[in-house]
DNA sequence: TAATAATGCAACTATATAGTTGCCTTTTTA
DNA sequence: TAAAAAGGCAACTATATAGTTGCATTATTA
């Protein structure tokens, strides 16, 4: 379920940072996307590594630097996914709970 | 930061079964959203507290049984919160990366 | 009221994860 | 060409997480 690894892979405080900063401003390498988080370069692209297999970050070699490009497509999927939930909750219990709610205002 | 838990919460494949469960049929309670997961009643247990904590969804104790309510506003949050990942990317090195590669194909 | 159903709490294990340090390689650049 | 910059690989530690088992509690129901 490759929806569960996006989750899993926003899911921590610096590497949705990194996200976050990747969406401000591009282009980004290794280093600049890791400068400043007060952990150590090695921390940091392990974090990398783990956007990279959840398919939300891409690297590209470059000689000496590597870049670091957003995959918005995969943010498109969890934005969707979320959509198809609610979608769901909208068309089952939500319209039934809103249904008793009224009538129990009466 | 709030969306980080969610999105933890979200990254997990017994978890994101539970809220797909969740979003699909309403009234639920622990025994239910935690039936025929292959794990244990106290390592599903755990996990909804995970979600419960997240607030993702609010357990509701009523008598014997526990019902368990999903959270839409929270999966709305979410969703929110990618899209404005998604307008920063779109406003800023999107646009301009669009109009290089544009630029390089004549 | 005795049995059953639904759940809570605590202790425990095993594995995954975040983070570190040390050292090596490759590419720029002064 | 020597130094510096950017990064890779591997081993290690500590903590968090997923999952388990055992036992106790509270509500229903037969």
């Amino acid at each position: 379920m490759p929806v569960v690894e996006l989750f899993r892979a926003l899911g921590d405080p610096t590497r949705l940072e990194m996200v976050q900063r990747l969406s401000r401003r591009e282009p980004h390498t290794i280093k600049s996307v890791s400068s400043g988080l007060s952990i150590t370069r090695q921390g940091a692209r392990k974090h990398l590594q783990i956007l990279a297999d959840a398919e939300l970050v891409t690297l590209c070699p470059e000689g000496r630097e590597t870049g670091v490009v957003l995959e918005r497509d995969k943010l498109e999927q969890g934005k969707i996914f979320i959509a198809g939930l609610e979608r769901q909750w909208d068309a089952r219990l939500g319209a039934l709970r809103r249904y008793v709610d009224k009538d129990l205002e009466k």
